[in-house]
DNA sequence: TTAGGGTTAG
């Protein structure tokens, strides 16, 4: 068949690049190239566009680009507004928002483009402002724009950014939409307020596999991990079909308060459902039996997978540093530099952890080394935490403060509690004073620095300055909260602090208490006395 | 041509 027109030729380029066949679609296009810039009209160049939708057509978008030059067509409102979204796409966010300038012809699809293209790329703060400079402007966002704008808050954890937009939302009156409603919940949940998120998610008339997965990782990253649980619990009992995504979120809040038992629960839902495949659900499943105290399982489902990603090797290596065994995490990260898999700032600090919580500090600062000079990842502050930590932790207090002091950034909280911690495990108090003054200047309500000093002038017996300390912490007017520990018993929390002899059980939880001390005492525990706080003989310290 | 959620350290 003799192909003779643009559509055709659009038709199956589109239809190529539609089954993943780049290659072909890209040769007809070639082809079409080949006729003359005439046969080319505005669709041939959005289809090519859309197709460029990942980090490597970089460069293929900047060659369309030049041909929509060429061929007269860059002040098409919907071409501009293809080369935005596949230059987003692409990252090169400084490009999308160049062609964006350029446009004289903007509709709500250019802007809502660029919004969403920065939101893509992380730059939320870019894209709130440029949300506000649209709403100055003639042209109504849509709802795809209020989706985006709201992602932004979420990124940012901008409450009250989040809140403007939901009133705005709520005066425009009409009913909203469930992806909406779930970026609502997301924003919500992102800024800490679980209540809010719960509000929008009853209010919402029909709900989906993906509102609901917001709401339980709302709960998950705001601490509320029994609710979590109880909530996919109850998902699964109600017959709810359940997917992937909710199943990796609910691992998420697994620990070491969380039973065992229940994560294998949840482990056999997996297997029942299939999604054992799935790379996110083998992650969260070797990060709980990790967290839960069960290595062994954690190697299992580790070493079943077969497209194991950075995350799947950044885990394990983790696992592996968590129960003690610095080596073998080592040596995976041999392995997994051998299958060639790039490790990334996160596998660099489950190294450094690895490193500082067996001593091997040498080899601690040759892989935070590689990884700014070989891997040329830049290191965050946690980065620079965990050298002072594991310089700390070694005894290195010194080589700690001058490493700290050789710092490109100004060293935040993270660094200062870290040199801060290693003092006290060594009973330095003068670096500690050092550390905990720094401490205070960033984190002035904080009790923490002033209890930690306190604690380390106790353990050298130097009261006075304790006192000092505890007077100062007084004066600033800040309050150190007594510490709770509950425990439940048949389904009623019992809640206690240090000396409570409130409960109408006390003498005989003390009792027990004592009989449990003897025992310890006769299976060989050494009491850690260096840190009781009062001036008190040895024995009445245990 | 703009499109809501998930896993990794401490």
């Amino acid at each position: 068949m003799p192909i003779r027109d643009t559509v055709s030729w659009n038709i199956m380029i589109s239809g190529f690049l539609r089954n993943g066949d780049f290659d072909t679609g890209f040769g007809y296009f070639k082809r079409l190239l080949e006729l003359g810039f005439d046969w080319l009209d505005q669709a041939n160049f959005t289809t090519m566009l859309s197709a460029c939708d990942i980090q490597e057509y970089s460069f293929v978008t900047k060659i369309i680009h030049c041909l929509v030059v060429l061929s007269g067509y860059e002040q098409e409102v919907t071409v501009g507004n293809a080369l935005i979204t596949s230059y987003f796409k692409c990252g090169s966010c400084g490009l999308g928002r160049q062609v964006f300038g350029e446009m004289r012809e903007r509709n709500v699809i250019t802007w809502t483009a660029v919004i969403s293209g920065l939101v893509q790329n992380q730059l939320y703060d870019d894209s709130l402002k440029l949300f506000a400079e649209m709403r100055c402007g003639s042209v109504n966002p849509n709802f795809l724009t209020y989706l985006s704008s709201l992602m932004a808050c979420s990124g940012l954890q901008a409450l009250r950014e989040g809140r403007q937009i939901h009133g705005i939302l709520w005066k425009l009156g009409s009913q909203l939409d469930l992806r909406i409603e779930s970026a609502l919940m997301d924003m919500y949940s992102k800024c800490g307020s679980v209540e809010d998120a719960w509000r929008v998610f009853e209010s919402a008339e029909e709900l989906d596999e993906v509102s609901m997965t917001v709401i339980l990782v709302g709960f998950a990253q705001n601490k509320f991990e029994d609710e979590a649980i109880q909530f996919f619990v109850k998902m699964v009992k109600a017959g709810i079909e359940i997917d992937p995504n909710m199943v990796s979120a609910v691992l998420g809040v697994f620990g070491v308060d969380t039973s065992l038992g229940l994560g294998k629960q949840i482990h056999s839902v997996i297997v029942k459902r299939g999604f054992t495949s799935n790379p996110f659900v083998s992650n969260g499943l070797i990060n709980m039996y990790s967290k839960c105290g069960d290595l062994k399982e954690s190697i299992k489902v580790f070493s079943r997978m077969s497209d194991k990603n950075s995350i799947s090797w950044n885990t394990m290596i983790a696992a592996f540093a968590r129960h003690g065994n610095g080596s073998r995490a080592l040596e995976l990260y041999k392995e997994m530099r051998l299958e060639g898999i790039k490790p990334t700032d996160v596998t660099f600090l489950s190294l450094l952890n690895a490193c500082s919580h067996v001593g091997l500090v040498e080899k601690g600062m040759e892989f935070f080394k590689s990884m700014t000079e070989v891997h040329k990842i830049s290191p965050r502050t946690e980065h620079y935490a965990c050298v002072v930590d594991m310089l700390g932790r070694a005894g290195l207090l010194n080589e700690a403060k001058s490493f700290i002091e050789g710092l490109p950034v100004k060293p935040d909280l993270l660094v200062w509690q870290a040199l801060l911690g290693a003092c006290s495990i060594h009973g330095d108090s003068e670096m500690g004073k050092y550390a905990a003054d720094q401490l205070i200047l960033a984190v002035p309500n904080s009790p923490a620095p002033y209890i930690l000093l306190a604690n380390i002038y106790s353990s050298k017996g130097r009261w006075r300055e304790r006192a000092r300390t505890i007077r100062r912490m007084k004066e600033m007017g800040v309050d150190k909260e007594t510490g709770i520990s509950w425990i439940e018993i048949e389904n009623a929390v019992h809640s206690f602090v240090v000396d409570d002899r409130s409960h109408p059980n006390a003498e005989i939880i003390y009792e027990v208490l004592a009989e449990l001390f003897r025992h310890m005492i006769d299976e060989g525990y050494q009491p850690d006395k260096r840190f009781i706080l009062h001036y008190l003989d040895q024995n009445d310290k245990e």
